[in-house]
DNA sequence: ACGTTTGCGCTTTAGC
DNA sequence: GCTAAAGCGCAAACGT
């Protein structure tokens, strides 16, 4: 019996994944969605998203930086 | 003042992408852990995903069957 | 006999990719030589890939910033 | 004053690598190269992949072969 | 040495 | 249809 129950147990995950799966697809239309909007109002939808891109990175840069900071700290036995 | 207000605008534009990405963000990461947790039950990932495709790709198919059989349906002034 | 030119063409092909292959496993090999030979001399190679990572970073956003900037001077009529 | 020396040990190290990671990378766009000349005369890229992922899984049994019966020989006191 | 975690390259998808 | 970017899977690298 066993066998079923895992496979039960697996089937559950599935779903989740699925579920998940969905609502980041809708995530995904919602974006898509607000890069329309704006477009209609005038907006060029390539330069957008290459601020939001150049955004991420400077802010990605940024948390690398503050992590290689926390190494030095601790490494230098400070806080 | 027309400028300040386009760039006012934008700068809404912008921030509910990046919102949205960050909700993106956090259902992949959601997503993740549902794997995590199968994988600490004994569950293979790799499998897992391969299932998950796979049913993606049947539900796909069966849509897409959908589609055509309305387009028959519609073509021949069935309901 | 025109099956055997594309198949003798198709070969050449895929010898070049994996002369190439092989060049860049070369390199990557160079690479993990370079950490381990810092490391011999007391770096943590961790915190050298950190490094060597956010440099990279921080190059790519000023780059994708140069791009941007360009966008606008195109979009605006400047040289 | 020997920190000024690890430091600059440490730049040397990091530019190797930087300038190693630049070749690497200029192998990879010379691969993409190949292939989309490859595309340009009829082949198709995918499936050039496949068939070089292939041949290295070959290559790698016959190492893996030839290391194994290697093993043998030493083994056997055999030449 | 093994298992986990992170980085890298390929594949696929979405935009133009 | 093609180019570019995101997401995924794999493989190397770190810590145990």
């Amino acid at each position: 019996m066993s066998e079923n129950v895992a496979a039960e147990q697996l089937r559950l995950f599935i779903e989740r994944v699925e579920r998940l799966e969905e609502e980041k697809k809708g995530i995904s239309d919602d974006i898509r969605d607000v890069y329309i909007e704006a477009k209609s109002q005038g907006f060029d939808s390539k330069t957008m998203r290459a601020i939001v891109r150049l955004r991420k990175m400077e802010k990605d840069a940024r948390d690398e930086m503050d992590a290689l900071l926390e190494t030095y700290r601790t490494a230098l036995g400070l806080v």
